[in-house]
DNA sequence: CTGCGTGCAAATGGTTTGCACTACG
DNA sequence: CGTAGTGCAAACCATTTGCACGCAG
């Protein structure tokens, strides 16, 4: 994703295009898969551009994520993280670590759309399916 | 899940069975399916046993999460919420009333298992498989 | 120009912590 | 009895909020 790309995704989505976005989404872009939380975004933005102020990355979030640009990651932990939206996965959790890593898996993902194309639920419209996986990594860290 | 399916639990465990413990235990079993948040188990206690300060509710949820009693549901909000360990089942989630809702399918944990079976991940020790399926509900609130 | 977006600092609120006291085993 | 568990209130800390100023469209 391109300083250009994030600027046309912006302006898709009639949202200002201001230096703060762009570093958010370049530094969500940067270390895209580690799933930062918004202090880990705070530091690196500090890192490679000018000043921001915490408020300011939370409002952006915010904005980025009402206008479908990322994702909360769904955790455990009080503290929130956050995702670029790409295209359908899932994602490993290490409870030891509190690593999160992305899985994409094309053949997974066929297979749970054809089944809940058959078995729709009762009562419930789905939008979206993710799968958690829980345990641990071993020979990485 | 009685008084006595509670008591034997929790000497499984090895925890001292206090008032404390088996009232939060009873509050969760009564609203299973309801995914309470601290607070709500904390009013459930005060309205059905004696007082019960929020301190200990915290600190019983996190000896009872620590020794697989109940778990933390994932959520991307802020607020912690519980659930009470049963068989294997899957979530779902409306973003727009914050309402979690368990959902059981036999057909698909067996499908998951025997997918996950074959299709081991590279680095990874695979400890539990969740579903969140996002959505909303329509015919009930 | 005009209002949305930002910076700053104070407020919020769920959760944690420290310590004296209680009661389970 | 001794120690794990509880009550209470203060501390913590991620996130939110209000408001004056600045800049994108």
């Amino acid at each position: 994703m391109s300083r250009e790309e994030i600027v046309s995704i912006l302006k898709e989505k009639v949202l200002k295009v201001t230096p703060q976005r762009v570093a958010v989404l370049e530094a969500l872009q940067g270390c895209s898969g580690r799933h930062p939380s918004a202090e880990e975004i705070t530091d690196i933005v500090r890192r490679k551009n000018s000043n921001i102020a915490v408020g300011t990355i939370y409002k952006v979030l915010e904005a980025l994520v009402e206008n479908d640009i990322i994702k909360k990651v769904y955790t455990d932990k009080d503290i929130m993280r956050y995702d670029v939206m790409t295209s359908q996965h899932h994602h490993l959790y290490s409870e030891h670590s509190g690593r999160i890593e992305d899985y994409y898996d094309e053949e997974l993902n066929r297979m749970l759309n054809e089944y809940f194309s058959n078995h729709r639920i009762p009562g419930f419209r789905i939008d979206d399916i993710q799968i958690h996986i829980e345990g641990e990594f071993s020979d990485r860290n």
